[in-house]
DNA sequence: AATTATTACTTAAACGTTTCAGTTACTAAA
DNA sequence: TTTAGTAACTGAAACGTTTAAGTAATAATT
């Protein structure tokens, strides 16, 4: 099927290919009469001429297109599938940058897999990585020259933007909210503790409010593994087979909680009032659980909205105003947490 | 800062700009002799050369990119957020197209909206729309003549491939078991009900099974809304309101269920106890609920898998072997329905 | 009436590749 | 000794745009 180029539009509208790129850029700085405008119009219509933006980006130097990396090994095992959080943030990365005239440039990554090879050349005008796996694959993305927002990292270095929340603080309020409501024994379940990550701030959180209270932090009251469903189950279990030492738990995602919180009910420990849970994201299944979730929330939204903000405004060269953007985050109280009293008190 | 192209790496390894070009391309037909192919890789390693692809898609008419359109009117509203389904399709076709050396290209769509000013000309080797919006836009897409997949939509166009399922067999599937377990008076419950979109054919399926039993179709036995959690939420309210007047349900997606779940709980009413449900999708939700859902499980890896795949074959121009794609399915049973007992029998 | 501005265009280079069609220097066959 | 063949490259056009610089015609200013 032959393409419709600029020149075939030229052609029939008896100009030049320029004068058709300047009507349909309507470029402020160039005068086209009106007529011509109509005839140049008119034989786009005639001849379904779409432009072609690559050919565009390659010789404007910008293309409107976002690159965005999330991790995703395999489906199934993360991106939305384990943890929908990666899922709503897309989705408003998604809707920001139409909103924009902006479109997404989409890739999973894994952890030994060069970014390089995923957020090729393609003259994006910026890219967001979610999620990130540091090291020298990262610092190579810098070559490519554009503006790089790193979303929840807590890897610092000028050269990236990043927007994230203050996790440490988070988990301060979350673990404070269970000992105002008279627990003591308190556990921590979590995804597994990297460097840079989130859930080592969250862990720095929980052991501020735990100390502050003057509570110990016993062995097993600590729980790792994966950020999903099933190590959820899996931590219920362990729960169960150590002794059920805790009244209550910080968990540090959701979609962990879901998976606690059916893993409990099938060894008959009813959430709340056996257990109670405060978790962490506060993405929708927080709200569709039975009991739901009383959870720490973070604008998702706003995350995926402000990133590609950090990238619209670098790439209007206004100056670089803020490097690190850090949201604010909220308790939202739901059914997941009843008041503890003491039997012996 | 100043971009590393491919007459940089020419210059500095004493060569031609196409000689660079074909080292790095491995052309079979071409030779290049081991020492020219090292000094070559030595100067791209050297100056950290990364090959445009806009330029390379502009000159080779193949860009390994395919673009994927999503419904998504505003984030909170559909897309990943209220149907993790979205998710985990995107989910598996971002893997398939990556293990495969392609990147994804993706925007969400309006009804009201044009796709052509979605996905334009980019030199996409394919385009995957899911939940189609028919219209003019959908015809307006062939100019770009390249290969589209349309996902779950019952579009008849030569034009056009296609990857779905038997919805109606599914919902027959689905109101056979409920049938089958006792139950008599059972209701329909969906999301809107759209000409060539799948729910049409769930409410025939259910329609198949209730007339084949000699069942009759009440009037108020009907729900119908939209495909999220909210209205599950609603459609339990109505329930209760309508006066209980079913035993079970047949829901067309499992997010709706959920919602059903939470409402009917939240009014008194234990599932599968007092009601039982059979839903449709099997996404990762389902498992988590609880109960968890009974449901016709849909291979939505599969689904997102083979949409790349028609695509690739495609590009690769084998002869266009099957236009329409429909993927097996099958009922998995976890907690949700329980047997029907007459009182009177 | 001569100069300067303005309007409405056009020309041509540039963007970074690929790839067809040479070209040169050897080697093998006739 | 000519011809044909092969190996290893190079040159240049082409892909479809944008945009700086140029041009011709008309209008406004002196």
């Amino acid at each position: 099927m032959k393409r419709v180029s600029i020149k075939d539009v030229a052609k029939k509208a008896g100009v030049s290919a320029s004068t058709v790129s300047y009507v349909l850029n309507r470029t402020p700085t160039e005068t086209i009469s009106p007529e011509t405008t109509k005839r140049v119009i008119d034989a786009v219509e005639k001849l379904g001429y779409v432009p072609n933006l690559n050919a565009r980006s390659l010789a404007s130097k910008y293309s409107n297109l976002i690159g965005v990396l999330i991790p995703q090994t395999e489906p199934g095992k993360e991106f939305m599938f384990s943890n929908p959080f990666y899922g709503e943030l897309l989705s408003a990365i998604e809707y920001t940058a139409r909103q924009n005239g902006y479109h997404l440039l989409l890739s999973g990554t894994q952890e030994d897999q060069s970014y390089m090879g995923i957020a090729q050349n393609r003259d994006l005008d910026g890219i967001i990585i979610v999620g990130t796996y540091p090291g020298e694959n990262l610092y190579q993305l810098k070559r490519l020259g554009v503006p790089i927002v790193l979303v929840d990292s807590y890897v610092k270095d000028k050269d990236f933007y990043t927007v994230g929340i203050d996790d440490r603080k988070g988990a301060k309020l979350a673990t404070d909210y269970l000992i105002k409501k008279g627990h003591k024994k308190i556990a921590f379940i979590s995804g597994s503790i990297r460097e840079n990550g989130v859930n080592i701030r969250r862990w720095e959180g929980y052991c501020d409010a735990m100390k502050e209270a003057g509570l110990s932090i016993n062995e097993d009251a600590i729980y790792s593994g994966n950020v999903d469903y099933n190590y959820g189950l899996i931590a219920a279990k362990q729960y169960i087979d150590r002794g059920k030492n805790q009244t209550a738990a910080f968990i540090t995602a959701d979609v962990i909680s879901i998976g606690v919180l059916k893993g409990l009910i099938q060894h008959g420990v009813n959430v709340p009032e056996d257990f109670s849970i405060v978790s962490f994201d506060d993405v929708y299944l927080a709200r569709m659980s039975y009991p739901s979730l009383t959870t720490v929330s973070q604008d998702i939204a706003g995350k995926g909205k402000r990133a590609v903000q950090l990238i619209l405004d670098a790439t209007g060269n206004k100056e670089k105003s803020y490097t690190d953007c850090v949201l604010p985050l909220c308790l939202v109280e739901r059914d997941s947490v009843i008041e503890f009293r003491c039997e012996q008190c």
